[in-house]
Order: C-alpha cells, then structure tokens, then sequence
DNA sequence: GTACGTTATGTAAATTTTTACATATACTAG
DNA sequence: CTAGTATATGTAAAAATTTACATAACGTAC
C-alpha cells in the first residue's frame, strides 16, 4: 500500500466519495498535508479496489454525468487503522524558497525582500482562512473537539498543524524580508 | 533547469565540491529545505557540465580515491542569481505523520499518544541540534549575521526556518499527544 | 446556438525521486 | 588476513508525481 492509498482510505473512512471528490479534497481539507492530481487518484481507486479495500456503485445523475461513488471496506477500515500507530519513515523536507533563501547572499536585498513579503503574504492569508475554520469548528463542533475518538477531533488536530505551519513560516519570511532590508 | 540542479549550484557558489561531499551537504546543512541522494546528484552533476554551469578537474588523493572536484562557472552563478529572486511556484506540502493524525480517530488513543510523543522527541532531538549550530554561529559569525551579501547571513536565515520548523512541529506533536491522552 | 465553466473519468508521457545494483581504494579493528 | 567502514563514482530499475492529452454531459451567459 501506499502512502496516497492512505489518505484516500482516511477521506472514505469519513464519507462516500467519487474520485472528482476525492481529488478536490485533496486540494483543499486535506490539501496542507496530502495532495494529488486525479491522474493519481484514478488509477490508485482502481488499485484499491482490486486489493479489496474500497468498492464502488455507479450514481446515475439527471443533471450532471454519472459518477463512481466509492465506499471503504472492513479490509480497508482495518488497514487504516493499523497504518495509522505505525512509525512514519521520516521523508526529506523540499521547501525552495528556502533553498532560494540559502542563495539569497547572491542577490539583489531589495529585490529579495520583495519576494519573501510577497511569500509572507501568501501564507498570512492562508492562516486567515485557517483561523476562520478554526473559529467555525470551535463554535458548531465544539463538544467533539475533546473526544479523541472523533473524526472532528482529528481533522481539528491538522488544522491545528497548519494553523501553526503557516504562522510560523509567515513570520520567518517577515523576519527575513526586514533583515534583507537592514530593519533591526 | 531543475530545482535540483539549483541546490547543487547553491553548494557550489560557496566552495568547490565532490559529487560525494555534495550528496553529504544534501543530508546536513541543506537537509532541512532540500535533500537528494548519490544517485541524483552524479547525473545532475553530468547534465550542469553539460550545459556548462559548472566544470570539473580530477585531484589524485593517495590515501583515498580519486576524486572529481567541481567548481561553478560564471554561466552558472550568474543563472543562479537570477533565479533567487523569480517566484517559487508553490509545491505542496506532503508529511505522513499529519496524514496519520487525521485518521487518528480510529486509533486507540494511548497508542496513538505514543506515536506523536516519539515524533516530538525526534523534533526537539533536531531543535537542540540547530540551538546549538546557532550558539555557534552567533559566537563566530557574529560580524556576518547582519550582512545580506554574505553566504553566513543566508545559511543562519536557513537555520533559523529550521529553527521555526522544529519547534513549532515538536509543540504540537506534544499537544496532540496530550489531547489524546485526555490532558488539557 | 455557441462559447465557457463545472462536473465527471480516464490514459499517456515526462519528470522526479527512491531503491537497488555495481565497482574500487584504503584504513582500522579483530 | 579478513571483515567492516569511509571514501569515491557511477548505472538500472522501480515508484511517485506532474503535465499533457482526451472525451463527454449539462447548465449558463452572451
């Protein structure tokens, strides 16, 4: 199994899903830490569904074209709960703003400042949106976000890793962008 | 040109190196924002030669291997500089251990505790790691710290994202753990 | 009625990355 | 003297990911 197996099975284990859902999950909840395009998620339904871990009914749709819905199989509920207490192989971190950071002596400091406000902002603005879903989650779900046994619990658990992911990165880009300008 | 090519290139401005010290540097000092191995990092060398980035002269070395050391070239550094400054186009951010937490609901909670304890004390591990390279820095490089144009004002802006990284990924592998554990 | 956007599902090709295969020198520890 | 470790450089195969190609139904705005 892979790793993308898996986040397909933690999204199915919540709902019944078609691929297009899927692949737009993928781009948007689960977007700041799992993503594919749904040239990956087609094929990979496929596999899973071969390996006996999802299975799919066709939806006939008046208004729209017709779609796969797929469900999560006791196989594949199981899978995915032993996958997750497993130890995760730690993977390599690719970030190339900071690579471009480690080159940024090279450049231009105004022109560089430039670039990591312009970054500063991206993730500030991702924050905002994250801290609206925060405030929205603290408010309707409030009761479940204690209960470890919940999916609301877990998806507020992420949220939280990008909330602090992208105010952390956002201030290191501000701290930078001033160094850059010789602001102490 | 690839990304890849670009951190080679970043290594090279600063000192002249072997296809094998620079698949060392990719899992130290640049480990933390970019990473490959021996096996991506010959070819690539080949193909920056190729294009002529970067050229090579053999050193004979009695008690080791020969070894081809490569220096940059005006070509390269001057495609280096200009790539620091052009946007990065956002890659997305892919981490298994946030992926497991969002199906940590279907978990037992105390094995799951365990899990994210561990990870926490892998990230403090690496926390402490960078502290201690900042100690250094700020002892012997004091002078440089405030100087953009040099290459030891970028790899502390490096570590400092290190720095941001670790702490914030270890505080909130220790909260997760807590929440799971009940703790408030 | 036609151009555009959304929904919907796929395949093909290219690129990037990882894992495995392959070889060779020289020092050190047992 | 032999096994292991570090240095040193490559290639091959597999896996993962991105980009591009390809099609089709249906609704809306012009």
């Amino acid at each position: 199994m892979t790793t993308l197996g898996y986040a397909i099975l933690g999204l199915l284990s919540r709902e019944t899903l078609s691929g297009y859902d899927l692949t737009r999950r993928m781009g948007e909840q689960v977007g700041y830490f799992w993503s594919a395009r749904h040239s990956q998620v087609y094929p990979e339904l496929a596999r899973l569904e071969a390996e006996g871990y999802v299975t799919h009914s066709v939806v006939e749709q008046r208004e729209r074209p017709d779609k796969k819905v797929y469900e999560i199989t006791g196989t594949g509920l199981a899978a995915l709960r032993e996958w997750v207490t497993e130890p995760a192989r730690p993977r390599p971190t690719r970030d190339e703003l900071v690579l471009k950071a480690y080159s940024v002596w090279l450049a231009d400091p105004a022109e560089a400042a430039r670039l990591f406000r312009e970054a500063a902002s991206r993730h500030e603005g991702q924050l905002e949106r994250y801290e609206e879903i925060e405030g929205w989650m603290k408010r309707e779900w409030a009761e479940d976000l204690g209960r470890p046994g919940s999916p609301r619990f877990a998806s507020y658990a992420t949220l939280r890793r990008g909330l602090g992911y992208e105010r952390e990165y956002a201030a290191w880009c501000r701290w930078l962008a001033d160094a850059l300008e010789g602001i102490r």
